[in-house]
DNA sequence: CATGAATGAGGCTTCATTCAT
DNA sequence: AATGAATGAAGCCTCATTCAT
């Protein structure tokens, strides 16, 4: 409620800091030390504190931002008439859009990380709805669940990264998921 | 050629080492700690670097010796009558057999290491034998090329790794990959 | 002498962060982060260095005041008629009181910090003053000085805090002292 | 059981580590770093953790030396005749032997420590026996118990400490204690 | 040759102090 | 004058690699 806003200098370190945790994270994973990313951002170690309390919060708000974006696209996809056209839609713009590169795959690691299930779980449930109703609308296969389609994406795009995959190269393949999907 | 034979003791040391490593780096991945791997091999770290010059090498030695098992599998397969049989089949012992693991994620990572890049390659001729003769046979799709197959492989089994799947999570997941591949 | 009064709110800021240094040094020790006074005397951490030029100022400050305030009640004890019944009861209050605590204990440490030797030889002289009239009076052994009084005291204090000691343990712990003391 | 000893140079090593760091947490408690005790002993860092998982268990370590040399004492005084007098002089030379520093106050903290709670238990229990049969021979008041002791030289151990004491102020002062406790 | 002890750089985090707003 | 953001030096700990035994 009364979060007061930051003061204007402040605004401007904590979104450089999150902008170089963004870049520095879906090049490289949770793994890029964060002593690095302070001096992309330009500013000292304790900075990146203040704003974050640790790494993983700091890894957290970076992820939220991009995953919050997703979320929004496939809520947009919800509202639409077609629902496989939507849920298919949904999933293209996902790789053509950049919105998932090596820092989701630290994000939804092993156990699920907890900082950021809030977030993570409402994108998931977005998607969750879109893959649903595109099962009954008779467009996807009906035997998979959203954990499995979630690990199904997680997978690839990790791939996509770890490649290098160019354009063409990141459609060929994407289209082996995307017609294993269909029906 | 000029490899002076190993004492026999020594030899033992190293297969123990690797068998420990490769073990090792397919549960964990890179990120085991080489006292760990000495510890599992029975032998002191220094004996680890005896035979291999950095943890880097001893990494890559271990997925070779992998990747030249999963070559001799992919050859097998080409020896057979059904090429789109042989195809599917041999992808299923790879998921199955537990061929790949969280290790090969690690070592055909960014830059793709070239201490392995031989061994790889004739990875990826084999299979890609097995790919072209099952597209020929026309079982397997033939829009897509050697390199996507392996990325698409890649980023299953990454996320296989990551989310922990069991065998029916892992079956159902893979079903859209085997299913995408088919025509 | 020379000293330009400060304005009113400056003054009034002054006090709130001695009473915010005073509680938590009190509390925790002199452990307690600078940021953690300021905010509990709700200013800001430049405020707290525009009137103590370090932290360990700031401690001695807040030392100085708790002190004087206990030089006050030794003064008072003074005034009385019994030089037994007032050491005694100075000495009882000190203690059921919560005059001194962890933060006297950090304050008297190893070398005795310069800045608060004043005060503090004011408290030793009232203290000393009351252990001289009730040694004189016969109510308490005269074989010690005051400073190894001072030495009892502090370490039995020390002890209460570190031990988290209940009133019921302190009193029976205090008694021996107490009973050491006499005669 | 089947510790194997360790090499020479090691065990050197950790005897200088715990020699140091015995001194430096006696000099200035738990608080000195890590990286200043391996300075002393003339190691790296690296080195300490070697022999001592943590920080904590270096002190435990530390301590459980200096613990169980006052614990054979203590045993030593059981084995006596006189419980009175075996009381007394076990805790006189706990304070002329040097036995307790500032390190101990750290050990008994708060909450007592868990590493080391088995030998410090021993310890007090070695005490305990002491004092319980001082007791019940009449020489020590009935009306404390093992913890109100223990309390009351810890409190007395580390003001000896903080003000450096010498030996005729520190036997001045613990007698005001020893009377305390005598009936 | 093998061992495993030692090294030391580097990672995360805290906090006294300074300084732009 | 006040604010609170930024700094950067430590502090603890891990682990690849080297080296004495």
């Amino acid at each position: 409620m009364t979060e007061r806003p930051l003061r204007a200098d402040a605004r401007r370190n904590r979104e450089r800091v999150l902008a170089a945790a963004q870049e520095a994270f879906a090049a490289e994973g949770i793994s890029v030390p964060l002593d690095e990313i302070a001096r992309r951002a330009g500013v000292g170690a304790g900075t990146v504190y203040r704003h974050f309390p640790t790494k993983e919060a700091l890894f957290a708000a970076a992820i939220v931002d991009r995953v919050d974006r997703m979320t929004g696209r496939a809520r947009e996809g919800l509202a639409g008439a077609d629902p496989g056209a939507a849920f298919f839609a949904f999933l293209r713009q996902m790789d053509s859009g950049g919105g998932v590169k090596r820092d989701l795959a630290d994000a939804l690691g092993p156990q699920g990380a907890h900082t950021y299930e809030g977030p993570t779980r409402e994108l998931q449930a977005a998607i969750g709805e879109l893959l649903s109703r595109a099962q009954r609308a008779g467009a996807v296969r009906p035997d998979i669940g959203i954990d499995d389609l979630l690990s199904i994406l997680k997978g690839f795009f990790i791939a996509v990264h770890m490649d290098g995959m160019d354009s063409a190269r990141r459609e060929r393949t994407f289209a082996v998921i995307l017609d294993g999907l269909r029906i």
